[in-house]
DNA sequence: TCTTGACTCTCCCGTTACTGGAGGTTGTAT
DNA sequence: ATACAACCTCCAGTAACGGGAGAGTCAAGA
């Protein structure tokens, strides 16, 4: 029987640690004092503490390791346990790598510009979306007007309102300066019937990389870029149509007005 | 000026988390209402918020978010805290991979034995320590008997009380039945002069790989053929001799008694 | 036998980046 | 006027301990 201090420099696990073993179960002292509370431990422990340090290395978490340690199970659960954990290892290296991509990335990038003044790119999901929408072949770009006074005209006349931030779909592979095919949407809660060029429908939800770009439109094409680049530094593939929403629209509809901020979504998914 | 809920809602991050944020100074609203304490947004912050959530993706501290994106740094200094970064992630891919290792060699082992009757080896340091020692040739590994009893008369004549479990220490390459080369050890504090065949000195402090053996001694090669097994699964290299650490020695000095306690050490370094 | 110093005990707080919930106030639509 | 969603603050919990306070215990030397 020896004593907690003797315990630990034997284990070469302290104190602390072996009291808090002891409180969550995973070994308890061989003997406790009623009196004094002292802990009295016994060389026969250490088979069970080193299993647990073991069992620990190996990246399980406290609970499991009682598990492991306490109930009989069979080699088939066994096999079970470790192989989740592997699988669970696996992942957390590819998180980590995909971490060490991004700053790989900054690095880089930052041998060229000497500075931080980038456009952040985040990854997000968005929930599926009920929208009202108007689908067509635009000679411009910047020509959606007619789009959106038809839409928001017959939005008016039902009597909907729109539950969010508006956006337009890009659905051109490439870029085009000319004859665009552009989607303009309005997401909405409420039943709405088709009607002429209006079509409705839920777009499913979907993993974007986005980034804000603020000021005129005329500049949107910086923020496009810089999506795009950054989704082939990171490891990612697009896989649908460009969406740019207005999340504040210039005022009075003004493609110029300097406040304006737009988010760009580009649908992605890891390579 | 929008409120939280669609703040939040615009930059898919939870209430929350934005109400974390504002008090941790990463995100102060652009303005909080006195009377109510609601927090008003705009989207020109939505810039920062993305910043933030880039910088988190990195996997930096928030702490060190918020120096980031405050203090004006040369992009010196930037280009240092990547590469710190950078760092750390290596690290943490390969700890990761360690852990994998530990899992990938449990889960073949358990292919052939099926089960996990197994001795656990684990890695810890051992501190710098300070041994009088007497080292032979002996004709048997069992033949101790001889080393101990000059030693702990020494000692004993000396008044020098040993100040933890003793040991040996073998310093063959291979393993041999006769004429093994053997270092017999007491820890000691007190200085103590050296007198015939007794040495002090102090040991350095090591990495061990390390298992506990109970039982007769006949049995030690178990334990010692585990710990020289899970190196090489793991990716060690054995840096010094073998120590057998009599932790519980046998009753009188029996080599057969059951409860006797061993522990095998081996010096390591990760290849 | 007493005292000193090392050892041990319990209890509480802090760590990270939040999430969940209780209980109460505010804003908006009907 | 009333419902109900949205918002507020404060508290507790997460994993696996480490640090420290304040008090009790043990072994050895005077």
């Amino acid at each position: 029987m020896i004593r907690i201090g003797q315990f630990s420099r034997i284990s070469q696990v302290s104190i602390k640690t072996l009291r808090f073993y002891d409180e969550q179960g995973l070994l308890h002292p061989a003997s406790v004092d009623d009196f004094t509370g002292y802990r009295y431990y016994t060389f026969e422990q250490l088979p069970r503490l080193y299993r647990i340090l073991a069992l620990k290395e190996m990246g399980f978490p406290l609970q499991q390791i009682g598990q492991l340690l306490d109930e009989e199970l069979s080699p088939e659960q066994l096999r079970g346990m470790l192989k989740a954990r592997r699988a669970e290892i696996q992942a957390k290296v590819q998180e980590e790598m995909e971490r060490l991509a991004r700053v790989e990335a900054r690095l880089s990038q930052i041998e060229q510009e000497s500075s931080m003044n980038t456009i952040e790119v985040v990854i997000k999901k968005v929930e599926p979306l009920k929208v009202a929408s108007i689908r067509d072949t635009i000679p411009a770009y910047s020509q959606q007007g007619a789009l959106w006074n038809e839409l928001e005209g017959y939005l008016a006349m039902q009597r909907v309102r729109p539950t969010g931030p508006c956006f337009t779909m890009y659905y051109d592979e490439e870029y085009k300066e000319r004859d665009v095919d552009a989607e303009v949407c309005e997401p909405i809660e409420a039943d709405l019937a088709e009607f002429r060029n209006v079509k409705v429908r839920t777009l499913p939800g979907v993993e974007v990389a986005a980034a804000i770009h603020r000021g005129a439109y005329t500049t949107l094409g910086k923020a496009v870029e810089a999506v795009i680049r950054w989704t082939e530094a990171n490891g990612y593939r697009i896989t649908g149509p460009e969406r740019e929403v207005y999340i504040r629209p210039g005022r009075n509809g003004s493609q110029a007005d300097p406040e304006t901020v737009t988010e760009i979504q580009f649908p992605v998914e890891k390579k």
